[in-house]
DNA sequence: ATGGGCATGTAAATCGTTACATGATTCT
DNA sequence: AGAATCATGTAACGATTTACATGCCCAT
């Protein structure tokens, strides 16, 4: 269960609500994760519940009470002890990726067309990405610029390979 | 579930047993997928029991009997139907830019030791896609080269990045 | 003899999303 | 007037992995 650490590291950073910590994996990781309520806040009654965090309520009128939690020693040891093993090798798991694999019984024109919506979506990351930078870069932490900068430099390496396939298959098309 | 199109579009290229099938993913589609039996079984039975398979039982002496199936029209029809559909654009969840993204809390030479960890592990998969292509590019099919072409593409935007990365914290060391 | 390949499958546990429930405040 | 933001949470459902169960054959 990696949404452990990722609420874990999240709090290491200050305390937070657990309305807080979904903004900012919206703004900061929205392309590693994008955890729902449904797993954040019962991550952080069991994270409680074993004083890996602890837990401050103030009451608002009006509105249900913000319950702040902070992270506790014990907490950032098991965070720092998981930071130090080694990710594993995981999976691209691109529905896009497999999609082109069974693409075989495809049609050229309809390949062709595949291959484009898929560019377009990738520019349109890429576009979304690279704005970001301009407006509010200064204020960024610097790990945050590195799952951005990582990011781009995979959306760019995707765009080249579209690229070189549909020149490939362009020139099949008119060889053959 | 996608799954259910992963077996439906390895049985569009020929008749199967699940046996084969997950062999089949361990060698063409190992970095998209690791369906496991658990997900594989259940998805032919259902698969069956709904006609987009058929099924043909073959007895043998000494081991459970082999179980090919086959895809059928109706199945081929579902197939091309959700090739057609755009795939949806999806989270690079690698729990490995989870950790550089908390890595904060590290001091810096295990920050550097984790991305040495990174980079022998994305060579060594690297090598090993490179070493396949010599091997047996003949008589591989071509959407498989494509899934193979990505990868390496992929492999190696994350190489580029890392070495940036790297050379920038040791600028830093240095002149700090 | 030991490990890997062949070949099926199920059960329990975990994991995660979606949808629901509630309701005031502030921006457009 | 309507949408977004703030703020909590649960329940139902669905998806997936892991572990278990079985057992022969073949190569080292």
């Amino acid at each position: 269960m990696s949404h452990r650490y990722l609420v874990l590291g999240l709090l290491a950073e200050g305390p937070m609500t657990g309305y807080e910590i979904k903004k900012r994996i919206g703004t900061a990781l929205q392309s590693v994760t994008n955890a729902s309520y449904g797993t954040l806040y019962p991550t952080l009654h069991r994270l409680l519940q074993e004083q890996a965090v602890y837990m401050e309520e103030h009451p608002q009128a009006h509105r249900p009470a913000r319950k702040v939690y902070q992270i506790t020693e014990r907490g950032r040891r098991e965070l720092e002890l998981w930071l130090r093993q080694p990710a594993e090798a995981d999976q691209v798991r691109r529905e896009f990726l497999l999609k082109l694999f069974l693409a075989r019984n495809l049609p050229p024109d309809e390949l062709k067309a595949l291959l484009q919506q898929r560019q377009r979506q990738a520019i349109a990351q890429l576009e979304a990405l690279l704005q970001t930078d301009t407006k509010d870069r200064e204020g960024m932490p610097i790990n945050q610029t590195w799952v951005r900068d990582y990011t781009i430099e995979i959306m760019q390496a995707e765009l080249n390979w579209l690229n070189r396939l549909m020149q490939q298959l362009e020139a099949v098309a008119v060889a053959g």
